[in-house]
DNA sequence: GTGAAAGCGCTAACAA
DNA sequence: TTGTTAGCGCTTTCAC
């Protein structure tokens, strides 16, 4: 990190060379009124010449704008992360934005930390994506960050249900799991079970109701249904996987509450000499970018990750309105290889 | 983003609350020498129990430091460059350090305006991940920004052989691709192809250098291996194999230079009925995180991604040496099912 | 239309 | 050990 002072071009610098003063340059090159064509014209092209690049920090001090915002994630080398995070740095890089993007590893502390310091940054904006917690409490204290930023002229957007009273987009989670789980229902499958991640996250729990409706719906008792809780990962999949083929043998149908754990199912199956689909049918839940590379290729809810991104950030830009807006971001069954009608 | 004035805590307020003078709190809370245990203690708690966070523009402007860097990436949403942006952050997260990432596009002028962005914030590290150019006046500018940005304190460091006078963590794409060929030729492979991206990329041109030493060395003229240039992507991949099928029939492996474009010969092949690896053997390069889960599991280099990002901003924040630092990255071929002796 | 000058919130000399 | 004060580089009234 520079320690010496550094003896970078200062905007007083831009204006000796214009011949005009301090004031009148910062206007010409903030495109501010008040300023003749022709001298902020000078000013901008003696900028140009030397390489000038104003202080974003005294620029934010001075103004008290900022033009940055901060992406809190759950981990950037997750594909659905990666997604989102490309959907916000497009949008930020259209708008002349710079983009922060820090890790929370899941973990509530971790988060508001990660929040203070943006706080601390002054970014103009903050983006939660990832999870909520069901239980509201674990996210108390970002909760109060984050509204204090907002009445202090900050904008927070996020990504998934949060009780984080701010504007959100909001992943199809329940339709998306009703709609895969009539998916495999509809090919006739009644012996389903579902490899699930931890059910304090709001994702998991949104996913599971639209799940439990379809199987309602479908007169079938949601009980019934074996629901093995593993981690969010490839690695928690493949558990599952294995304790569904032990424990529920008659299972026809897997469904993973993410790709990630999908492809963990897959890759157990695999190992056990299970064919899929004919043996087993496997749904998972994202589309992250590789489900369509897989062998079988999976069958899966498309969510919009980049679109959503996309969105968040938008929302952010927007003024606020007195009540947190919602956006939904629409969901797709995309049927693959993995599922087909079962042989039993 | 807030227009109107903040109304936040100031280090002022905290003061005045512990009693102490502006500089006091100060060095209470940066940890700085000089302040009574007991009394920077109260000020630490005053500013707790008050929520304070320092406005890390003030302190910037103020101290001339930094404590934020900035990362340049091709695309986050990629899962090579998302693992590396992951091992940055971690670094980054432990230092207390801010990370702000942008993205490229491979494009030398777009590198050109985030470097630049990056300046005017004031990080103090740039960290440039991505392919460089063979041709070094493709990111001149950028150079010369970068070397001015050095100058002037700032520290850089990049991924990959960039022609731009800084630090560098080098992937180990020569000895890997050579490592790769030698694989496919010790298991009987006479008739390979190459699915390769733009050549123009010192990524892309190291690879092949490994490749073509490995061919010699085996008494193989390089100039008779059918190299199809496409892009560096599945969309490439599936166009580079079809041209290799069409056109060298007699192919029995395709080395595809990234994992991307394997996945997209795999694709290809299981369109048109070629079994892998009974027909065609593939090898890919990275290992990105899916390579294992596809079917079959995909043989291919690996290159430490993460553990690169790490480096890289390791290297950063240690103090600039005079000549440019190099550190090797390491590889290891991992033989999976994609691979397997040639038939006839 | 242009310039002078007062801060923005903090750090770092320099005094006490 | 503590306090006083002069900036850091910019934006923004307020005069002219």
């Amino acid at each position: 990190m520079p320690k010496e002072r550094t003896a970078t071009l200062r905007l007083q610098d831009v204006a000796e060379q214009a011949g005009v003063s301090l004031a009148t340059a910062s206007r010409s090159l903030s495109g501010a009124p008040g300023v003749s064509e022709a001298v902020a014209e000078r000013v901008r092209e003696v900028a140009r010449r030397l390489g000038y690049v104003a202080n974003v920090h005294a620029r934010s001090l001075a103004g008290g704008v900022s033009r940055s915002v901060g992406l809190v994630v759950h981990e950037i080398g997750d594909p659905y992360f990666a997604e989102i995070a490309s959907g916000v740095l497009r949008v930020g890089a259209r708008e002349g934005l710079t983009v922060q993007i820090c890790h929370t590893g899941r973990d509530p502390e971790r988060e508001l930390d990660q929040i203070r310091l943006l706080v601390a940054n002054r970014v103009g904006a903050i983006i939660v994506a990832g999870s909520g917690f069901v239980d509201a409490s674990k996210q108390a204290a970002a909760k109060a960050d984050l509204q204090a930023f907002q009445r202090a002229g900050g904008r927070v957007a996020v990504i998934g249900r949060h009780h984080l009273g701010a504007d959100a987009v909001l992943p199809d989670n329940q339709k998306g799991g009703r709609a895969i789980t009539e998916h495999l229902l509809g090919l006739g499958h009644r012996r389903i079970a579902v490899a699930s991640g931890a059910r304090e996250l709001t994702t998991i729990a949104d996913r599971m109701t639209g799940v439990e409706e379809a199987l309602t719906a479908e007169g079938i008792d949601p009980a019934s249904v074996p629901v093995v809780e593993a981690e969010f990962t490839r690695a928690g999949g493949r558990q599952a996987a294995e304790r569904i083929l032990d424990e529920h043998p008659e299972t026809t149908a897997i469904l993973a509450l993410n790709d990630d754990m999908a492809i963990g199912v897959l890759s157990a199956l695999r190992a056990r000499g299970v064919s899929v689909p004919e043996d087993v049918s496997v749904a998972g839940f994202d589309d992250v970018a590789v489900a369509q590379d897989l062998a079988p290729s999976l069958t899966t809810v498309r969510l919009p990750m980049a679109e959503m991104g996309e969105q968040a950030l938008l929302l952010a830009l927007k003024e606020p309105s007195s009540r947190p807006r919602r956006r939904h971001a629409g969901h797709e069954v995309v049927a693959r290889d993995s599922t087909a009608p079962p042989r039993r």
